[in-house]
DNA sequence: CGCAATTAAGTTGCGCACAATCAAAATGCG
DNA sequence: CGCATTTTGATTGTGCGCAACTTAATTGCG
């Protein structure tokens, strides 16, 4: 690379932009439901598995315990979750849906599609897209830990 | 959809966790340089044209005041970048490049090259990925505005 | 001209992300 | 068993993002 890029020349750039503006697509609809994005992602995993640990959480979306904790604390004070001690190891903290949270997955699911039509390109584009991506993160993933 | 998508099968999710793992990809370098990801942006869109407005810095970048005004009083503390209120209309500032924010372009510069290596694809399909995600992005933003 | 409406940037408040640190519980090795 | 090490989650501190609001300057309409 000869001269430095321009910033609409940067894969980091439309990554950062695309991942900003679908996140915004999706809140208003987040709003009325009373949920963040983040708060949303932790529900899924929820609904795709109860009672999963926080740091089951963590690894299922990348997050570490430093961003959980008070987001779970606020997702508990909003009645949608519930943290329990284990009786085996109480280090260990399961992370429960409340009947509240649990009755949001009819309305949670219809969040998602939104984007399928915002998308502005076929089905199995944007699911080639995701898929694309996937492979990517997989791959900076391991050049990181790779140090 | 019938029954409620997985996390990993979510578009969005693909790319809230890609963004954050090219992010975290270029932290190291950044951290030597004394700069965030959000600051580095600023000084690539000031190397592409310095003294741009905060509302100009804020349509290249797609972020409001609210994220620059403080941004920029943090690069400006760092000596990177010095803001000038405009002569002919006292509304606007300005900001310009300082001799060590204009220095910062070489090295700059090579940051964004390791995400070359890192992305595990030829670079090619990386370029076709950031022209994907910035189509994306455009109809997104396109279907918020409209509502 | 006079004043309402608009525009530009800054401020406030909240919720992430993430590094660094901490406390408590569990594990494992001599 | 005893104690160092590891594991788990929580806490602290900094810097975004973004909505809502504020302030000050400019514009434009009657």
């Amino acid at each position: 690379m000869e001269t430095t890029p321009r910033i609409g020349e940067l894969a980091c750039f439309a990554l950062y932009t695309a991942s900003r503006a679908v996140i915004g697509l999706y809140r208003p609809v987040l709003d009325r439901l009373g949920l963040t994005y983040p708060q949303f992602l932790v529900l899924m995993a929820l609904w795709e598995q109860d009672g999963r640990t926080v740091s089951a959480l963590g690894d299922a979306l990348q997050l570490d315990s430093g961003t959980l904790s008070p987001l779970l604390k606020r997702l508990e004070a909003a009645g949608f979750v519930e943290r329990r001690r284990e009786f085996g190891d109480e280090r260990r903290v399961t992370v429960h849906l409340t009947e509240a949270g649990a009755a949001l997955e009819r309305e949670g699911c219809a969040v998602t599609e939104v984007v399928g039509t915002a998308a502005g390109m076929p089905l199995e584009e944007l699911l080639a897209l995701r898929d694309k991506l996937n492979e990517f993160t997989e791959s900076v993933i391991r050049h990181r830990a790779a140090r």
